[in-house]
RNA sequence: GGAGACGUGGCCGAGUGGUCGAAGGCGCUCCCCUGCUAAGGGAGUAGGCCCGGAAGGGUCUCGAGGGUUCGAAUCCCUUCGUCUCCGCCA
């Protein structure tokens, strides 16, 4: 959410951002509906100072035993409470009325991102490592040989219908491995703390990251109020929500394996074949609390978590900084890491990692008191992938694919597989 | 799920209708005293919002929301959470 007080400050700054997302400029509506609230609350409170004064004196009119003045103090008390019931309802819509205009606005890109409409004008920022150079045509994932009996799509279709998938045997080992092995090495190396979440959360929780008000088609709801989580971004930050931390808090660096669930309404007809896109899958994920002035420095760290874990696994990436038209709506940066899949002969995204500031911060209310005293101050927050393991899953699939129809396994997972190295044809670990 | 208890400032803990944003203690900050890692004395020590250049003032907040009352931390209702006992359970 945006700081009221920057806008009243620069409203033509403000426009501008907006601009970048293509919104036209809002400023002058905010600012009114700004006015107008503040008139109001200056109306109520000036009213409610009134009747708190003639209320204290009506208990000294009644002890110094002045009847007469007791009862006109009572009854004036009483006119007045009528009056500030009306101004305060006033204020308080006025109120409410401006918050909900602020919560559905977009956070201001990075004045160093690229402007653009759409994923074609996302910038490369660097890149590693070379594609497989295969003797043999590509299959993908769920072509394979070594693939086709533990990835049953026909069975999760039966007990739960598109965009879900049965894994079982090497397959569902291998998936399993990643994500230790992901969660491994961002605990002993990369010096994030392990956290363990729901995966169901109150509404307000949704708010504080932002998936709602807007976004709300994009996840699931059960029937008493929860919704899950699209993404342990909303547990993991909203640890936070409502707290004020010591300084020695910061920087907080979290890593979660949860499950993830996403309706993919607006994704119809896209990915269908395979698994790169499901409506419940796993996720490692990466949250940061910092120090506003540490956020930047942190966004760079967090992205090289999620590449080195690929580096780990062998797999070529790019890491592209996505441009202002396919920036998410909560944040300022983002890089996306995208693998490479040889059966796709093209990088697809297989992280995301994002700065907030204090975008989140302010809607979660989530402060920490600066070490050099004063005001508490909002927060930064990130948050990235770390990696998705059903994608990298399909990654090490694709990359490791044989003429022979057998996979081999990157090194990094050997250890979680008890020495195992590659899945024959026949879907068979060895 | 049933029965009961509780939820106050950084912490502990008073406070059952008025002068309580809230005693006292601890902690912390600053100052004084003290020739030394002790003791003592004094002052200060929540946040949001509104007005104001500032100083300062107003308002709200005693888990949250609503109500009773001229007036609520104190009474009533709802809700969330914690604890104890019983039941159930991965």
């Amino acid at each position: 959410m945006h700081d009221i007080r920057l806008i009243r400050d620069n409203p033509d700054a403000f426009d501008a951002g907006m601009a970048r997302r293509g919104l036209s400029a809002l400023s002058g509506e905010i600012l009114s509906l700004d006015e107008a609230r503040r008139t109001a609350i200056l109306a109520a409170e000036t009213a409610q100072a009134e009747a708190n004064k003639a209320a204290k004196s009506v208990g000294a009119a009644k002890a110094s035993g002045d009847e007469d003045e007791f009862q006109r103090l009572r009854a004036l008390v009483g006119e007045k409470k009528a009056e500030i019931a009306t101004l305060n309802d006033e204020a308080k819509e006025l109120d409410v009325k401006l918050t909900d205009m602020l919560m559905g606005l977009p956070n201001i890109p990075g004045d160093d991102i690229p402007d653009g409409a759409d994923e074609d004008d996302n910038v490369e920022i660097r890149s590693w490592g070379t594609p497989p150079e295969l003797t043999f045509k590509a299959l993908e994932h769920y072509e394979l040989p070594a693939v086709k009996s533990g990835m049953d799509f026909e069975t999760a279709a039966k007990l739960s219908g598109s965009r879900f998938m049965v894994l079982s045997g090497a397959v569902a080992r291998t998936h399993r491995a990643l994500a230790q092995f992901m969660l491994d090495v961002h605990t002993e190396e990369n010096g994030l703390t392990e956290a363990w979440t729901p995966v169901l959360v109150k509404e307000e929780m949704m708010y504080g990251t932002g998936q709602l008000p807007k976004f709300g088609e994009d996840s699931y709801q059960t029937t008493n109020g929860w919704w899950l989580v699209p993404t342990a971004e909303v547990t993991l930050t909203n640890i936070v929500n409502g707290v004020t931390v010591e300084d020695s808090y910061l920087p907080r660096r979290y890593v979660a394996h949860t499950q993830c669930f996403r309706s993919e309404a607006g994704s119809a007809g896209r990915d269908t074949a395979g698994m790169l896109r499901q409506h419940q899958f796993e996720k490692v994920e990466m949250v940061s609390i910092t120090r506003p002035e540490e956020s930047e420095a942190e966004h760079q760290r967090m992205t090289r978590c999620a590449e080195d874990i690929l580096e780990r696994l062998g797999l070529a990436y790019r890491t592209v900084v996505l441009c202002t038209g396919d920036l998410g709506f909560g944040m300022k940066r983002t890089h996306d890491i995208e693998v490479w899949l040889p059966g796709q002969n093209a990088y697809r995204e297989i992280s995301s990692v994002s700065v907030a500031g204090d975008f989140q911060a302010r809607r979660m209310n989530a402060r920490y008191k600066p070490a050099e005293g004063g005001k508490p101050q909002y927060v930064h927050t990130l948050n990235g992938s770390g990696l998705a393991v059903g994608r990298a899953l399909i990654a090490v699939l694709e990359n490791g694919q044989q003429e022979d129809g057998s996979v081999t396994l990157p090194e990094a997972l050997h250890p979680y597989l008890r020495g195992k190295t590659r899945i024959t044809a026949n879907g068979e670990m060895v």
